[in-house]
Parts: C-alpha cells; sequence; structure tokens
RNA sequence: GGGCCGGUAGCUCAGUGGUAGAGCACCUGACUUUUAAUCAGAGGGUCGCGGGUUCGAUCCCCGCCCGGCUCACCA
C-alpha cells in the first residue's frame, strides 16, 4: 500500500501501539451497552451509578486540552460523548489519546454516566482501549464529503459521515419489509428462480451475456423472472412473488442502473384489476413505512397514496393530451399523417406500437405526478399480455405512474399458447428486423403453457424507483447502496 | 452518443502564461467543562492523463480518462 502523509502519519501511530504492547486490532470488544440503550436508559444507569463499557467510532472533532478531553463515539445506535480526564484515565492513556488515537478510531471505553456542565449526557472514562485503528482521515468536518462521485464509489466513507444517507437505506429495508408483509398476508409465496438462464425474457430489453466453463453454454443474466413465475403458476402454486435483482445491458442515467431490484408477483385466477388494487395496496404500506402517513413529498410535490389511483386508458391519456385517437388512427401511415397534420414534434418510429409508445412517453408521461394508472396497451408493445375481449388490438395491461416515472407494470397474463406463439414469432420478425430488445422464443415456456396457466394476473415493480419517490431521492444512485461506476485504475 | 459544466493538498474550494493559495483536517506547544473549542507555530501538491505552442504551461490549443447536469436511448 503506498500511504499519503496523513495516512502514514495514522500507520506510525498504529506502531507505536503496538510498540507498547496493545493490539490495535484486537479480536473483539467486551462492551457492555450499545449507546442506544445507554441514552434511553441514562437516568437510571447515572444515579445507579452503574460501570459500563460502551464501544464505537470516533467522530467529529476531538477536543483536548491539557488535562481533559472530550470526543464523541458513535456505534450505529446513537452518539456518545465521551468525558476523559488524565486524573481517571492515567498520564500514560491520556497521552495516548491525544498522540495516537485519531478521529475515525473505533474505541472501546469503560466508566460512569454522567451530566456535564453544560448538561450534554456523557460517559466518564476510566479506562479507554482500541478496537480497530483508523488508516484513513475523515474528511473536511463542516462541508464533509460532497462530491457525488466520491460518495457513490466509497459509499462505506458515505455513510459515516452523512447520516441521512443510512436513513434512505434503513426506509428501504423498512418498505421493503412492508412489501412482504402485504405480498405474504394475500397468500403469495416467495420463490426463487434462476438469474443464469439460457434463454431470457419477460421484458423487452438487451441482456448481459455469461458462459459456463464446464457446460460449455452461453448464458444469460436474467432481465425479468416473469417466465419462470408464470411456469410455477402453472404448476399450481395459487401465487408466487420474488424479490430479485435483473440486470439490463442498456444506458444508465438517473432512473436507470444496469442491474435493478425488481418484485414481481403473480396471483392465480387475478387478472390485471386485482393487480390494480394490489399496487395500490403495496405503495400505501411502503408510503407509510417510510413516511408515517400516506402521503410522501417529491422535490415540493405531495403525492396520496392513501386513495384509489385513477385508471386512464392509454388511448384516452394520448387523445387528452394530443388530441389524436389512437384506436382511430390504426396504420403507421394514418398516424404519421395525423403527427404531421398536427405538428406533433414526435420521433418517428418504425412500427405502429412503438410509435404510439413514443407519444405516450413524450406528451402524457411527463403529466402523470400523482400515482395514476395508465390501461389497455397495443399487443404489439406487450407481447405477454392477454388482449382485451372486445377489442383485440390492445391488450389488459397497465402501467403504474407516479412523478412522471414508470413505477410497475402489470397485466393479465396472456394463457394461450397458440397466441403466445404467434406473439413470439412476431418478437422474432421484430429481433431480425433489428429490434435489440425484442422477445426471445421460449419453446419450453409454450410447452408449460400447454399444460393449461389459469387466468393470473401479473405484476412487476421497480423497488428503486419506488424508494426514490418515498425517500425524495431524485437519482438512482442515491437509492442503491453500490451503484454502478466506471472503472477507474488510478485511484480505489 | 450530443450539449453544457467540472477534475488544484486528506476534504471543501479559490486562483494565475513567470517559485502553488485559503479554510478545515493533520503535526508541535499552551490550556481541567468542550459543543465547528481557543491561542501560537510548522509541514503537506504528478494542479486528472498524454501531446502541442512557448524562453517558460496548472493556465492557451489538441486528444484521451473520470464525473455532474441535460438531451437522446432505455415500452
Amino acid at each position: 500500500m503506498e500511504l499519503n502523509d496523513l495516512q502514514a502519519q495514522r500507520a506510525a501511530k498504529l506502531e507505536r501501539l503496538r510498540a507498547a504492547g496493545l493490539d490495535p486490532f484486537p479480536t473483539r470488544s467486551t462492551r457492555t451497552h450499545t449507546i442506544a440503550t445507554v441514552l434511553t436508559d441514562f437516568d437510571t444507569l447515572a444515579v445507579a451509578p452503574t460501570t459500563l463499557t460502551i464501544a464505537g467510532r470516533v467522530i467529529g472533532a476531538r477536543r483536548i486540552m491539557g488535562k481533559i478531553a472530550f470526543a464523541h463515539v458513535e456505534d450505529g445506535t446513537g452518539t456518545l460523548q465521551l468525558w476523559i480526564s488524565r486524573a481517571d484515565v492515567g498520564d500514560e492513556w491520556f497521552a495516548r489519546f491525544r498522540d495516537d488515537l485519531d478521529t475515525f478510531d473505533i474505541v472501546q471505553a469503560t466508566g460512569t454516566l454522567r451530566r456535564t456542565k453544560a448538561g450534554e449526557a456523557s460517559l466518564f472514562v476510566s479506562s479507554l482501549s482500541v478496537l480497530a485503528k483508523a488508516v484513513n482521515p475523515p474528511p473536511e468536518k463542516w462541508a464533509g464529503l460532497t462530491d457525488v462521485e466520491e460518495r457513490h464509489r466509497q459509499r462505506y466513507l458515505d455513510l459515516i459521515v452523512n447520516a441521512e444517507v443510512r436513513t434512505v437505506f434503513q426506509a428501504r429495508a423498512t418498505a421493503i419489509s412492508a412489501m412482504r408483509r402485504v405480498l405474504d398476508s394475500h397468500g403469495f409465496l416467495e420463490v426463487e428462480t434462476p438469474v443464469l438462464q439460457p434463454i431470457y425474457g419477460g421484458a423487452a430489453a438487451r441482456p448481459f451475456l455469461t458462459y459456463h466453463n464446464t457446460l460449455g453454454q452461453q448464458l444469460y443474466l436474467r432481465i425479468a423472472t416473469e417466465l419462470y413465475l408464470k411456469r410455477l403458476i402453472v404448476g399450481g402454486f395459487p401465487g408466487v412473488y420474488e424479490i430479485s435483482k435483473n440486470f439490463r445491458n442498456e444506458g444508465v442515467d438517473r432512473s436507470h442502473n444496469p442491474e435493478f431490484t425488481m418484485m414481481e408477483c403473480y396471483q392465480a385466477y387475478g387478472d390485471y384489476t386485482t393487480m390494480m388494487r394490489l399496487v395500490e395496496e403495496l405503495l400505501r404500506a411502503m408510503c407509510v413505512a417510510v413516511t408515517g402517513t400516506t402521503t410522501a413529498t417529491y422535490q415540493g410535490q405531495t403525492l396520496d397514496f392513501g386513495v384509489a389511483w385513477p385508471r386512464l386508458p392509454m388511448r384516452a391519456a394520448i387523445a387528452a393530451q394530443t388530441g389524436l385517437d389512437i384506436g382511430t388512427l390504426s396504420t403507421l401511415e394514418a398516424l404519421h399523417a395525423a403527427l404531421t397534420a398536427n405538428a406533433l414534434k414526435v420521433e418517428r418510429k418504425p412500427t405502429w406500437g412503438k410509435q404510439v409508445d413514443e407519444l405516450f412517453s413524450t406528451y402524457v408521461q411527463p403529466t402523470l405526478v400523482q400515482p395514476t394508472f395508465i390501461l389497455d396497451y397495443p399487443v404489439e408493445l406487450s407481447p405477454l399480455a392477454k388482449r382485451k375481449p372486445d377489442d383485440p388490438a390492445f391488450t389488459e395491461r397497465f402501467e403504474a405512474f407516479a412523478v412522471g416515472m414508470e413505477l410497475g407494470n402489470a397485466f393479465t397474463e396472456l394463457n394461450d399458447p397458440f397466441d403466445q406463439e404467434q406473439r413470439f414469432l412476431a418478437q422474432g420478425r421484430d429481433f431480425a428486423a433489428g429490434d435489440a430488445e425484442a422477445h426471445q422464443m421460449d419453446v419450453d415456456y409454450l410447452n408449460a403453457l400447454m399444460y393449461g396457466l389459469p387466468p393470473t394476473g401479473g405484476l412487476g415493480m421497480g423497488i428503486d424507483r419506488i424508494m426514490m419517490v418515498l425517500t425524495d431521492r431524485p437519482n438512482i444512485r442515491e437509492v442503491i447502496l453500490f451503484p454502478h461506476m466506471r472503472q477507474r485504475e488510478d485511484k480505489p
């Protein structure tokens, strides 16, 4: 390791501890109390007075005077001030605290509890020890660590110094627990399906490729769990869900990370309206778990998850924003002509379905601030969704939107193996025509459908994006502990 | 991929075609109730990387790397 000056100073202190017969990295701590319990029971413990031992990281500046010193220690449950008197700990340890210990070292302190004259709850230390010497120095104590790249590359440091970052990930865990509770309460079984897949499917996306050496087999990292989960509904489970990482080999921006967390669930004998009620219940529970109420504030806008979401057919939504009725403009030529006639600034797409989607993304999606369901997507865009009985050009599919961002996608699942085969074949033609995200043919999945998939409702929800909304973080990297960063060689 | 902005001490940031700056941190010394402690003093740099122009480049030019915002892409 090459050490800079500050690291070398700390390494030298570490060696001085060793020379004094002290282990700078002892095997274990002998603490008796967490700081949270000390603070909760402070008055009782202080009156006794009980001798107790706490442990944690020295944070903030140490304030060291000739015969007395103050420092704050943080152990993940709370922060406690140490009051260190030369008279109490002895000349040797007082000097050692001053000369050989540093901010960020992890220490253990034994003593009794009292309040200082200023009223701050403190441990009046009788003895100290080192649990782990920190070789790296802390960032600047007032401005802290603000460089976004460094915060994400060194998330461990970000978590130490930026307290609100920890709360975001605590909120994430709390929200996912709430999600599991809702799903479990509805009888969904949590399952695990393959990450390494010989055929990828369940979404329109480009995959990551990998290779199994012994089998000599090319494999893909999953882009969705959908097709495996529906095989399990064929197998007879009444409902299944999986919360899993998906991998999509696509662009990276503030709402896309190459690996992201998705919850997918499937309910036998349900349909997409069942899934709408489930989305409402899930978001309400997750919102309450995070904010304590059924509302969340995102970038100054209050979102209400306590009410039923508006259900807006895509056709009507597009008509409202553009004046065009895609129900009557049913060919690509007619649609393109109408775009031109109405001077709508939309990129031209090669198929009717993609053009509709582009129109929607440009004119409708940004307007969907409050939680909203958009219903009934063109069949071309939805190769796994069942057609509407009264309008076979559209499917029983919805996407859940909030703050202009797609949070979820659901449909009444296509269970006709012959229709599914035709959809796969159409996707194959799209792929051959240059659509790198078109769905692959999956013969085994067709075989499963040929045993009979009951009418089923299915749902996928992007956990990361939900957490962006609930924690008011406009960048997905702020809700992913270790977001993908380009490799860098000059620094760790 | 395009546009705009950025990369200077451990961190947060100034700055200039002529020996590289501040605050905090760190180091030395003083100090027995601090709360961004205070006071005095000292040290610390591949100015992202490579090339070019120049007597001289951290600064100007070109290329590249990394990042931020944004547009495009990602149903």
